[in-house]
DNA sequence: AGAATACCTCAGCA
DNA sequence: ATGCTGAGGTATT
């Protein structure tokens, strides 16, 4: 079964694949040796392959016709990045400078809302390595699978109805899930009991942002932060910048605000959040995503910066002998790979 | 009300 | 080798 690709013509610059797909918003996808990512995604594997032109598709199986307006939806392509971006460093000095006046193709998806909330559940004081790992056993031991493609399994997320039951608890706590496996299970049950599925989380797309997020907190795993994400990257809601400690040290660092809280308390949460919204508006919660990209980019370019330099100092001119006594500046990295 | 503390696991590092 | 730390927080004192 060879798939059939298609494509969109799209500029790198509106979006970046290799960067949106693994920044911390989505947690399922891989990609392959060519550079093709795919997932399993509401009943089809999805593939997907970038240039600097264009956006290359396929799906399986092939008599997908949706699989056009999946892609568009999934990730927001009736918006511009370029209008916004304008709009951004416009209004903001620091982002500007931090960005250098560069399209670096990083949007916010628009997620299915159920598994938005429950990857984000997973996400709590947790790394991006290991919530890819619990939201891709999710799909692996309770959704449908769709299909198999080059020796990889694919399958769905899982609806609430199959993580409702009381034993998944203890099956997720043996999957490594830790406390999160009960946030999890209990959710799933709300949902299904009191509120009668997923549509209800869908729904929340129509209410407003202060609305939805009571919605969500009203779920045992999901504070402030949580359903910020839910909010942002599942349910439309634009204007939210989640802060979590990074974005928290962001504000106080290069934007000095809420410098009168020791520690992110409700209310330092709120004014960062509402700081960054007012600055950069309707659209702060994808101008957040940019500059923390930005940022995080930054900061891995120090530690490079640091293995460079540090190891192996530009061999100075030697004057007599005295190098001999100095050895241990030469000290080898120790980075040499052990192995066995 | 606001501030500590416990909570699961795992990779990275000393 | 063992032990410690922190990771895009939340619930509970």
């Amino acid at each position: 079964m060879k798939p059939i690709w298609r494509k969109i013509a799209l500029d790198s610059r509106e979006l970046r694949i290799s960067t949106v797909l693994r920044c911390g918003q989505s947690f399922r996808w891989r990609e392959n040796e060519e550079g093709v990512w795919s997932v399993g995604y509401k009943g089809r594997v999805v593939l997907l392959q970038q240039d600097d032109k264009n956006l290359h598709y396929a799906s399986l199986p092939e008599d997908d016709v949706d699989i056009k307006d999946v892609i568009d939806d999934y990730f927001n392509l009736k918006t511009s990045l370029k209008d916004l971006y304008a709009v951004w460093a416009e209004k903001d000095a620091h982002f500007k400078k931090m960005t250098l006046n560069q399209l670096a193709g990083i949007r916010i998806l628009r997620q299915d809302p159920w598994e938005t909330l429950c990857s984000f559940i997973c996400s709590s004081n947790n790394n991006i390595k290991r919530i890819s790992q619990m939201v891709e056993n999710l799909s692996i031991h309770y959704g449908d699978f769709i299909a198999n493609y080059n020796g990889v399994d694919y399958y769905d997320f899982p609806s609430p109805d199959k993580l409702a039951d009381k034993t998944v608890e203890g099956k997720l706590r043996d999957l490594g899930f830790g406390y999160r496996a009960k946030y999890i299970q209990r959710t799933a049950e709300v949902i299904m009991s009191k509120y009668g599925g997923r549509k209800y989380v869908e729904e929340l797309r129509q209410k407003p942002y202060l609305e939805a997020r009571e919605a969500l907190l009203e779920f045992t795993g999901v504070g402030p932060k949580v359903a910020d994400c839910v909010c942002l990257m599942g349910l439309d809601k634009n204007e939210v910048v989640p802060v979590d400690t990074h974005v928290w040290q962001i504000a106080q660092r290069d934007y000095k605000v809420a410098k009168k809280y020791k520690a992110l308390n409700k209310a330092a949460y709120e004014e960062v959040r509402d700081h960054f919204k007012f600055l950069w508006g309707d659209y702060a919660g994808w101008a957040h995503s940019v500059l923390f990209t930005a940022d995080l980019n930054l900061e891995e370019q120090e530690v490079k910066k640091e293995e460079i330099t540090d190891p192996l100092p530009a061999p100075k001119p030697t004057i007599g002998i005295k190098r001999e006594l100095d050895e241990p500046v030469l000290d080898l990295p120790t980075k040499i790979p052990v192995k066995g």
